[in-house]
DNA sequence: TAAATATATTGTAGTGATTACAAATCGAAA
DNA sequence: TTTCGATTTGTAATCACTACAATATATTTA
């Protein structure tokens, strides 16, 4: 995805496509690592000195609002994002930190219970070791 | 589940069963509405009036590290706690703000991507509107 | 082109849930 | 009853996030 995709499609989600706003979504799209509103400043922050923190936060709830981006709470003290809309699930590993996406069939989980509900957002967050750290741990 | 069982309970789970934990887990155990810290904190004051939020917060803390409750991270920017242990999922409606258990069947979730991997929580959280919301938007 | 208007960005000062920590209190064992 | 360790309390601090007003930038209109 280029400049000209990205641009396209924040205005296909009614974004207007400020360089800030191309910037932040690029590094979503371009690095897949669930970042943290800290760590997409950080990243940015040289490239766009004049960058503010505040402006990341602005930028990603609007991103959020519009459905272009969404929002990960597997952590309970920061915010990801990611750039990927598709139903996934997310996998963090509790002793390496890092967060690996994985495919979830929707369609096969059994909900009972939730005739007429209707269900506008899924987070299937699982926790635990992931395959590189219990390796290193059986070492 | 009595006293006596609730006291079991504890003592099986290498927590000491002090009058506050008893007291906190037996409400988690008789109000199965995911309360937050401070629904607790409220809901108990006025039959331990000395009771403090902080305790509220070491005890919730403490049964979630000894396994004993289950931590839901549903909302944003509160904590929510669930006495039930069970693989199920959690429902929010975005309208009235309550949450509902619903079964899931863990194992039809398709994790490939994930071989080796050690999971060992699993936080299956849908948002949208319940049943009562909807028609209530209906009329 | 320049002025007028709207929009985006910035920086600072909050907010609110949670935690750190030290003092006070309680409870079991000797 | 005294002692010692665990529990509880209250206050102060932390930290991600938000509110808001001021500034800068982009767009529209004359």
């Amino acid at each position: 995805m280029d400049i000209k995709e990205i641009e396209k499609f924040l205005k296909f989600n009614q974004i207007k496509p400020s360089h800030h706003r191309l910037k932040i979504y690029e590094y979503l799209v371009k690095n897949k690592n669930h970042p943290t509103v800290d760590l997409i400043y950080k990243e940015l922050v040289d490239e766009i000195p004049t960058l503010s923190k505040t402006t990341v936060y602005n930028t990603l709830n609007l991103f959020v609002e519009k459905g272009a981006v969404q929002l990960i709470t597997i952590d309970e003290s920061e915010n990801r994002y990611d750039a990927d809309m598709s139903i996934h699930g997310h996998f963090k590993c509790k002793h390496c930190g890092k967060v690996y996406d994985f495919p979830v069939k929707f369609s096969a989980m059994d909900m009972g219970g939730l005739q007429n509900f209707q269900v506008e957002e899924n987070h299937i967050y699982l926790k635990g070791l992931c395959n590189e750290c219990q390796i290193k741990k059986e070492v």
